[in-house]
This record gives C-alpha cells, sequence and structure tokens, in this order.
RNA sequence: AGGGAUGUCGCCAAGCGGUAAGGCACCAGACUUUGACUCUGGUAUUCGUAGGUUCAAAUCCUGCCAUCCCUG
C-alpha cells in the first residue's frame, strides 16, 4: 500500500461522516469541512451544526479536522452561474457544478496545499481502474443512491485522487454503521434541496441576492394566445405543473420559456415529449472523444431511469443525442448523463 | 323602459324535494444532494339574498340584488 495522505470531505452528515471512518483506518488521514458562510447564503446556524458535527466525528476518529472557507469561491462560480442560468431562462443543476468546482476542484486544491494527495467524499459512487490506468466511474451497489449522475464532469486528473469508500455499500449499511460507531448524525435526514437556498424558494433567493425583483409576464399558449400572468419567467422550469396558479379546466404543464420575452408556454403533458437534444461542456470519462455514434444509456436528469439513445460527437465540446423513445421534459440547463452498463461514460449541460 | 337567461368552493361544473359529485387551482405530507415530475391526504355545515311552502329545499313559490343577451 502507498503511504498517501487522505482527506475527506466532510459535510457534517452520516454519509461522509461514515465515508471518514472507512477512509481513514489504518491510514495518515484528516477531515475537512467546507465553511462556505462567507459567500452570505445558507443557514449559519446549520453550517455551525454541520461544521462542529464534523469535527466531533474526526476527533472520535482520532484524525486532525480542517475548516476550509470556500464561500467567496463559491459564491463566485455555484451562485454566479445558478443566478446566471436562471436569469437565461434555463434550468442549472447547481450540484453538479458545486462537485466540479468546488468539492473536486477548490476543495481539493485545498487539500493538495496541506499536503493531502487523495480525497474521499460520501458520494455513492464506485470508481476502478481498467487496464489503460484509466478511472473509472459505476453506479453504487445501492441504485436508489446512486449519485454518479451529479460526477460527470470530473477530469481523469481528478478521479485519480479520489476515493468512494460509500460505493459498495447502501444506505441502510450506512446507516446501521454510523449508529454502531454512535455518531452524532446517525439518524440525521438526509440533505436536500439547494444547500444555499435553505427555504427551497429558490427565486426569492435570486431576488434577494441580485437586488432585481422579478418582472411579471405572460402565460402563453402553444398557440400564442395569453392564458394570464406570471411572476417572472425564473420561476418556473420546463415540465412544471405545481405553483401556477392558473386554472385551465385541466392540468397545465410548462413546455417552453422565454427569457426575452419573459413569457412561460403552457401545455399539455404530451407537449412535453421529445426525442433529440444537444449538450454542451461535455466530459468523457473512459476516453477522450466520441470517435463514432454509439447507442448509450441516457439520462436527462436524477431520478430517473437511463433511457437507450443514439449518441453523436458533433463538435469539440459537443454531443447530439437521439433517444429512442421519447423523453419527457427534457431542460436546458440540466445535465445529460450517459451510461454503458452501470459505467457512466459522459456527460454535457443540455443546450 | 320592456322581453329572455343565469346566479353551487379561487375557476369550471354535477345536482332538479331527502340532507352538497368531479375536474382544475390551492394547501400539507411522501419521494429527493438541482429544478421538476409523481404519489398520498386535505379543502363549501353550505348552494346570490330575504322570506314562504314542507317532516325535509341548492332543488318548489315570492320579493329583492347581480351579471349576460335581445328589443327600444
Amino acid at each position: 500500500m502507498t503511504e498517501d495522505k487522505i482527506i475527506i470531505a466532510m459535510s457534517g452528515g452520516v454519509d461522509s461522516a461514515v465515508a471518514a471512518y472507512l477512509a481513514s483506518r489504518g491510514r495518515c488521514a484528516a477531515g475537512v469541512t467546507m465553511d462556505l458562510r462567507s459567500s452570505g447564503v445558507g443557514c449559519d446556524e446549520t453550517a455551525e451544526t454541520d461544521i462542529s458535527g464534523a469535527a466531533t466525528v474526526c476527533d472520535m476518529l482520532g484524525i486532525p479536522h480542517f475548516v476550509a472557507e470556500l464561500g467567496e469561491t463559491f459564491r463566485k462560480t455555484v451562485v454566479a452561474d445558478f443566478i446566471a442560468a436562471y436569469e437565461a431562462g434555463e434550468t442549472p443543476n447547481p450540484c453538479v457544478l458545486c462537485n466540479k468546482v468546488i468539492k473536486f476542484g477548490a476543495l481539493l486544491d485545498f487539500a493538495t496545499e496541506n499536503g493531502f494527495d487523495r480525497i474521499a467524499t460520501g458520494h455513492y459512487v464506485k470508481i476502478e481502474k481498467n487496464a489503460e490506468g484509466r478511472r473509472l466511474i459505476r453506479r453504487a451497489a445501492d441504485l436508489g443512491k446512486d449519485q454518479t449522475y451529479m460526477l460527470w464532469s470530473l477530469s481523469q486528473d481528478v478521479l485519480s485522487r479520489c476515493e468512494f469508500p460509500l460505493g459498495a455499500l447502501s444506505k441502510a449499511e450506512v446507516r446501521a454503521l454510523a449508529a454502531e460507531l454512535k455518531l452524532p448524525m446517525a439518524s440525521k435526514g438526509d440533505s436536500q434541496d439547494i444547500c444555499f437556498v435553505p427555504d427551497g424558494d429558490y427565486a426569492a433567493f435570486i431576488a434577494r441576492t441580485t437586488g432585481k425583483t422579478p418582472v411579471p409576464g405572460h402565460f402563453i399558449s402553444m398557440n400564442g394566445s395569453i392564458l394570464g400572468q406570471h411572476k417572472g419567467q425564473l420561476h418556473y422550469t420546463i415540465g412544471q405543473r405545481k405553483g401556477l396558479g392558473i386554472s385551465l379546466g385541466k392540468p397545465a404543464f410548462v413546455v417552453a420559456k422565454s427569457a426575452e420575452n419573459n413569457t412561460v408556454t403552457l401545455g399539455e403533458d404530451a407537449d412535453l415529449f421529445t426525442t433529440r437534444l444537444a449538450a454542451k461542456r461535455i466530459n468523457f470519462i473512459p476516453f477522450d472523444r466520441l470517435d463514432a455514434p454509439m447507442r448509450l444509456l441516457a439520462k436527462v436528469r436524477y431520478r430517473q431511469e437511463a433511457s437507450p439513445a443514439r449518441v453523436e460527437q458533433i463538435g469539440e465540446n459537443e454531443l447530439l443525442v437521439e433517444f429512442e423513445t421519447p423523453q419527457r421534459a427534457i431542460c436546458k440547463g440540466q445535465s445529460l448523463v450517459l451510461y454503458s452498463d452501470d459505467y457512466l461514460v459522459s456527460g454535457g449541460i443540455i443546450s
């Protein structure tokens, strides 16, 4: 075994605490928790609890605990991108970017600066090394908790330094282990919602952060007639039904939006199905580019069964995907993630 | 000013003497490291209003009010 020093990214939750236990056994290890409070977002008390919880676990494990002040970086990257995307009429997935830029970016840099070669996290994914020495990401044993979707953008360089101790475990096993170890957060609920928008009201968060009040506009039908008033296009996303506050006698869904015109187009559920999409800012895991079109399994959102599709690389940084079965509510800004069996092959941002 | 029609939950709408369907919207919960979708549950002691008939009225009768249409 190598004598690599490993740092474990600890959120204050159960998963990363158990990951810390598993990754630190018999090794030179430390825990690190990000402190994003200086970004001016999120909830200070929660952050305090999370940081001290992680520190307590490190204490129990007999390893040092670091706090990485990344609030400023977080605000300039994840939060800024999040707001820009919504203002442009897209629906971003901040977790995907956060993994790339913060957890496996700034936090990894922090680890490096402090003399740690490797990083472990509580993600439910498996990592393997193939014959060519490439790192492959594979779906977790617990498919219900699999988080490969969130990690499509990691580079080989980063992956070569990563460990995911929970990949082979089920959530129940992790919880049982946490209880056995008497970790303080053993029975804490799973995280949910956007971490920097504690109350879940992202539109209010954007208004608060930018100081801009959303401008009301029209709900329009697919043939262009005005159906009613909306609160500003960024309150809505493709496929959305709830919260429209409009009664058309049958369920109404957002089928399109225009940031330029500030319009939100409403239609029926059946109007949401399409088969083609293009994705940019792509990344490949098992190879560097796609030389020929390939049949893969594709996901367009986190909680969804992957569906077969023909995938073709049509530019240096662009993919074209044609599903065999129409997909519901493909949404700009969300992540396309491609699989071959249970291996993560590629991903990109839907454009 | 005459004639006609209609008034039941935020919207649409059943009911036509026997003690308020349903859909949409909304709310709550479940699910969930994004936004959504989905699922489960909840939501009119009351039927424009005031009287009357009846054991019993949203349902029948009368006045009034409101809205819409037609004729002047």
